[in-house]
DNA sequence: TTTGCGAATGGAAACGTTTCCAAAAAAACC
DNA sequence: GGTTTTTTTGGAAACGTTTCCATTCGCAAA
């Protein structure tokens, strides 16, 4: 014969909650309405005194736990929220995920994790799931192509807030690292250490971060007035590989920088490998500066100086915001950026000859 | 009483979904009533084939979305999973969150993270949490201490996997890593590379994989006729401290190990540390064998060889199992076990005085 | 005593689905 | 052609809340 076509003919696993205590039960024990029982649990103050004293208890006693599904149908308000990210492995990310889960928590919210690969077509099928579920907010490091898509969540009512990176038009609330100030702070590190050569290894000129921190590095060159060396500027995406390519291009130079500014996280790791290999002494032939903090940075020997761009504190202030948000706070558009922190370790030595 | 709200007294955001189509909407337009619409659009096959062509078509042009909350009030299924993990900073469990999301996403299910930092206190109160939700399944790595509460949860009908630790009781199913093996394994690759004495730092012993890891350590010594020398063998936290405090005391031994295996994660960039602020030299000096890969260990000069315990193995198969268990399948309470891999970098070499 | 008024309550109507049940239509059988 | 069976449909009852509206109650004011 045929195969069985359509039903998926699962057992159907029994789902009906053995216990599920409903507002009715609590109604009837307590001997009053439906209607009273949800205003005293829900304490929206139009229950005696008396009787929402009398509920609670009874309510906890039953073991009641109101049902998500139909309150969420009458509210609108999933106390869900969305946390769309491009990964987990690199540091600031992690710490995203770990604080804004631990804060929302603690806030009544649950977070609903995705993650994007920064990749636009997934972020764009994610952002539908998510608002199928009715989250009642979303943090986002937006790919920067599924703008519309979030200015429809949006109007649909979903407040919205970006991190770590803007959205294209800027008309969302975004929580940036403050990249300008972070890469001008270390280079000025540097300088004052007493380099003069200095080689920077930051991300791709069409991101934002790696122009921002271009600038910072070129503003604190230009303060000195030290002319800046093309030679000694590189370019690249956000991975190990960058680093060693780089590494390698500068420290083969003939007059070679005295430190180098690693502000493009990933690479770090290409870098020291590099150094590691050529037999460079780290910070005696060559001084390293790093960027974001990650555990093992100060593990590492020499311990690694390194600004921070503040992740948690970051994700601290988005929270923040996005409460504020679904509190009512209407979508300013605003740009807030959190402050850097240069952290001295050992990777760094002040130049004598100068 | 966290599950009822008290004063809001929010300007209340404006929720009202501006174009929320809804079902009847739909079936108005296709001519229907609202029962043959969501026969046809949820695919039970009780409509007719031409309609549910028709009612997907016309869904589909008004941008129809079924609202998650009627529908799970209904069919008390979220299509949302728990992942309640220590942490994310450890390599295993960052793995665990990012493979269950992805796989779960392609599977239509939305994953809600939850950090325990291995606290029952913390673990207590998510896994309620996420009950309220109604989440159709979860993934847990069980602190140990909630162990009713867990099956509380299969009672009432969510089915609960387990991973890297097993429940208490051991009542519920578990995909684990292969520790026993993995740690002799190790300890063979050692042996075979003439060493003797071998040192080996791993967990605390009243954890399994403490017990367990130590056991492996021990069968391979035992197998190859070697005395064991309780000196050589510390147990400690999973923190990179640990890694210090076991490697200082194993090499300040007066007939120090030639090999250590670091069979703690966390203690390998203590152990690092240690190695280098000695000068000794990798692996000329001192064979290094790690646990649980993470990316920085092949970055690392020399490279770190290490034990793989698998952790994207044990997320696939964990969402495998979760899988099966929506679906119908009961609870076995069995014991599932990924395969550990030995990957030979650089940081091992031979002995030749052997 | 009546009137008025706020506070506390109950009844019932939503919210948007799925699904039971019966009815209608179509197909199959004899 | 009539009768049964099967397929496809619609009406309406859930699901468990919140909330509108009307009612009751107690009590102060007239």
């Amino acid at each position: 014969m045929e195969t069985f076509p359509k039903k998926p003919a699962k057992p159907r696993a029994e789902k009906t909650r053995v216990g599920a205590v409903t507002l009715r039960d609590v109604a009837r024990v307590a001997n009053v309405s439906v209607a009273t029982a949800s205003r005293a649990l829900t304490g929206t103050g139009l229950a005696s005194a008396e009787t929402q004293k009398r509920l609670i208890q009874v309510a906890a006693d039953l073991g009641y736990r109101p049902n998500t599904f139909a309150r969420g149908l009458k509210t609108k308000s999933s106390k869900l929220i969305g946390l769309a990210i491009h990964n987990l492995e690199n540091a600031s990310f992690r710490v995203l995920a770990e604080v804004v889960q631990t804060r929302m928590r603690a806030l009544g919210y649950e977070v609903i994790l995705s993650i994007t690969s920064d990749d636009p077509g997934q972020e764009r099928s994610t952002l539908a799931t998510l608002a199928d579920h009715s989250i009642d907010g979303l943090i986002v490091v937006p790919t920067g192509a599924n703008g519309p898509q979030l200015l429809g969540l949006e109007n649909a009512g979903i407040p919205v807030v970006c991190v770590v990176r803007r959205d294209e038009g800027a008309l969302l609330e975004s929580v940036l690292a403050a990249d300008p100030e972070g890469a001008y702070a270390g280079t000025r590190h540097l300088l004052a250490l007493g380099h003069r050569r200095i080689g920077l290894i930051v991300g791709r000129e069409d991101t934002t971060s790696g122009k921002e921190r271009l600038a910072g590095y070129l503003r604190a060159l230009h303060e000195a007035g030290l002319p800046v060396d093309r030679a000694l500027i590189h370019h690249g995406r956000y991975v190990p590989e960058t680093g060693v390519t780089a590494a390698n291009a500068l420290l083969a130079l003939k007059e070679p920088p005295t430190a180098l500014f690693v502000a493009n996280h990933e690479s770090s790791l290409g870098v020291l490998r590099v150094v590691s290999e050529r037999g460079i002494s780290v910070p005696d032939d060559l001084s390293l500066l790093c960027y974001e903090d990650t555990p093992w940075f100060e593990w590492q020997r020499p311990a690694l100086s390194v600004v921070d761009s503040g992740a948690s504190e970051m994700a601290n202030l988005v929270v923040d915001r996005l409460m504020q948000r679904i509190g009512g706070a209407a979508n300013g558009g605003r740009e807030y950026r959190v402050g850097v922190r240069l952290i001295e370790r050992a990777s760094c030595r002040a130049l004598e000859g100068r």
